[in-house]
RNA sequence: GGCCCCGUGGUGUAGCCUGGUUAACACACAACACUGUCAAUGUUGAGAUCGCCGGUUCAAAUCCGGUCGGGGUCGCCA
């Protein structure tokens, strides 16, 4: 018999007796008359206990507390006049109560599950099970269900085979640090957690799969952040016989098609914004820019050289630049507001902001020294404030931000600004989604610490067929064959055109400084199938966990994830990592340094 | 590895800068009252020595140092 949930019962289910399950999220007592809200995971639904229908189960009732587990049998009737509440979709109805049997009581939880109030994000792991009751976890989890599941119909629809890849497999020297899971029969030797399962859906190609996908765990041993957790859930996709475009293509119809799903009234979007990675660098100072808002960077490097101002001279004369952008209304930011701002900046290594605000009270064109309010206005002098002002369009509220230094630095430091005044000015809603495809990202960038070129992507990234002759005369001027999704600033796809020869393969990873022993040791598996007819193919993957963390417009991935890790990779709820047995340690052949219990 | 923020009854905060009362408020909790509430209401009550260790001081939640835990971020994350 199918077990009717609280929120099922609606008008239609008048007088008809009905029993019911859930925890008690609320009780009103009024002495006579007790209200329950009895909520399981479809939602709540009212329980009247009337002493004169049942002296047994108002008793029971009078006993009953908040997140007690109870099973009530009563008859469903319509509220009478003027008693419903527009607020629940079963506040036309109520339960009846003849009965109430108490399943489990509870202590009181030790924070509220029944309403959606702040908690200290520890207390939400320690006790994770209790967090997850609340209302808005148990949605976020059924959005996410609707979003695996959406995927899945989508590629199932595309004669895309789901095949599973091993989470035991090799290590690898590239990207990030792997986690080792020892081998108890090869002693000293051990397993890595597959940071993705990159090469081995390059392999399914080879395999002639054409179509793959999976919903893949991937590991990574990195320090963490709000949208990166050690462990995390990928869509992983790879076809055949397929170029740049079609993976474009498939990629917008998947997250249209998605997005359509969910939100059934948003106006459809068929088509992705897309620009190259050099243009989202020049204009947003970052390959993953928030398109939800309109605050450009604008380069100012030739109108400030050859001001009286020392330290952009010096900059501008040393190869570096002078970026800016413009805070709508923030013309009057004081002494402080601007100290917050510098504060940000050194963050990312640049020396420090250069505001200019306008406070001037009317329109005008040209603002005189009175109306500008800058610590470095007698150096640059009016006629390059206006100029500025003008070329950047700034109004006279507005307030203009200035980094100066190298490309990197001013990227970073006015990007980082950027998003600061799209936070606090609130200059999104809500339910603003704005994807945009990033192209053309360099296949290669020096690295000046290791003194060595480094993929952008990952070694098997293809190149142009246009610039994949520069390899041998200009390796950073080669353009890769990778793209990126990006959705309200945050990357949550990316992926590539692979290579498919062992040439080429070759080729790349003598680039990146692998001996040509080395790489077969380490990517022979891979290469020698090429030989065997590998066809071309590409792929992209995309993390399920920052989509459905935006999706359900939260700001980390960990309220996304039934039971996340703390910043230090740890486990609060199981205790995780702990320290084992040394027997088991024995076993495995494992010495370690840090006394045993 | 660096920088920043937080840690006060069960929960969320105030107090801390400018040391000195009975550590305040809201919610939750308990008891009683109450037959139409839905964040029920009213009355009464219990509950924290201020993460931990040390220092300064006549005196520390408050100042200083360290440490632990949580979070944000730079580096890192192909």
């Amino acid at each position: 018999m199918k077990r009717l949930g609280c929120a099922d019962i609606r008008e239609g289910d008048s007088e008809s007796e009905v029993e019911l399950f859930g925890w008690v999220n609320r009780r009103r007592d009024h002495g006579g008359l007790i209200f329950l809200d009895l909520r399981d995971s479809t939602g709540i639904v009212q329980v009247v206990i009337d002493p004169n229908v049942d002296g047994g189960a108002h008793i029971m009732a009078e006993q009953v507390r908040p997140e007690w587990v109870i099973g009530i049998k009563g008859v469903v009737r319509l509220r009478p006049e003027g008693s419903a509440n527009d607020e629940l979709p079963t506040g036309k109805v109520e339960i009846h109560c003849s009965q109430i049997e108490i399943l489990n009581p509870a202590k009181t939880p030790p924070f509220a599950i029944n309403e959606d109030s702040e908690v200290d994000e520890y207390l939400t792991m320690r006790y994770r099970p209790l967090y997850l009751r609340r209302t808005r976890m148990i949605e976020n989890f059924r959005l996410r269900h609707k979003v695996v599941k959406f995927i899945r119909d989508f590629f199932d629809r595309q004669d895309f085979l789901e095949i599973e890849t091993p989470i035991l497999i090799k290590a690898t020297p590239e990207g990030a640090r792997d986690y080792l899971v020892p081998s108890r029969v090869h002693p000293g030797s051990f397993y890595a957690l597959p940071q993705s399962p990159q090469q081995l859906k390059q392999l399914l190609m080879v395999a002639g799969f054409e179509r793959y996908f999976q919903i893949a765990r991937c590991f990574r041993d990195e320090d963490l952040r709000a949208d990166r957790q050690p462990e995390f859930t990928q869509l992983d996709v790879e076809l055949s016989f397929v170029d740049t475009e079609d993976i474009l293509n498939l990629m917008e119809q998947l997250f249209a098609e998605l997005v359509a799903y969910l939100k059934p009234d948003s106006v459809p979007v068929k088509r992705f914004r897309r620009m190259t990675y050099h243009e989202a660098m020049s204009t947003y100072g970052t390959d993953k820019p928030d398109l939800r808002y309109d605050i450009p960077l604008s380069d100012v490097t030739h109108q400030l050289a050859g001001t009286e101002f020392k330290v952009f001279n010096q900059i501008i004369a040393g190869g570096g630049i002078v970026k800016a952008i413009v805070a709508p209304g923030c013309g009057d930011y004081n002494r402080r507001n601007i100290d917050e701002l510098n504060d940000l900046v050194k963050q990312y290594g640049a020396g420090g902001v250069v505001p200019v605000g306008f406070i001037s009270d009317g329109p005008f064109n040209d603002a005189t020294i009175e109306e500008v309010r800058s610590p470095v206005s007698k150096h640059l002098g009016p006629e390059t404030i206006n100029q500025l002002k003008e070329t950047l369009q700034a109004s006279s509220t507005d307030l203009i931000l200035m980094v100066a230094g190298s490309t990197d630095i001013v990227n970073a430091a006015l990007s980082g600004l950027r998003e600061e005044f799209g936070k606090r000015l609130g200059l999104w809603s809500d339910q603003q989604l704005e994807f945009v495809l990033v192209t053309d990202f360099p296949l290669l960038q020096w690295d000046q610490d290791r003194a060595r070129w480094e993929s952008v992507n990952h070694p098997f990234t293809a190149a142009t067929d246009e610039t994949l002759a520069l390899l041998d005369t200009d390796p950073g001027a080669v353009v890769s064959k990778g793209y990126d999704l990006v959705l309200n600033g945050v990357e949550i796809a990316g992926g590539s055109i692979r290579i498919h020869t062992r040439e080429l393969q070759e080729k790349i990873l003598l680039l990146l400084g692998h001996e040509a022993e080395q790489a077969e040791e380490q990517f022979g598996h891979l290469m020698g199938m090429f030989d065997y007819g590998a066809p071309p193919h590409g792929g992209f993957a995309c993390g399920i966990d920052r989509l459905v963390m935006i999706l359900a417009g939260e700001n980390t991935i960990r309220e996304v994830i039934a039971f996340p890790k703390t910043q230090t990779g740890a486990d609060i709820f199981f205790g995780a990592p702990s320290i084992v047995d040394k027997g088991q340690l024995d076993e495995l052949n494992i010495a370690t340094r840090v006394p045993e219990v």
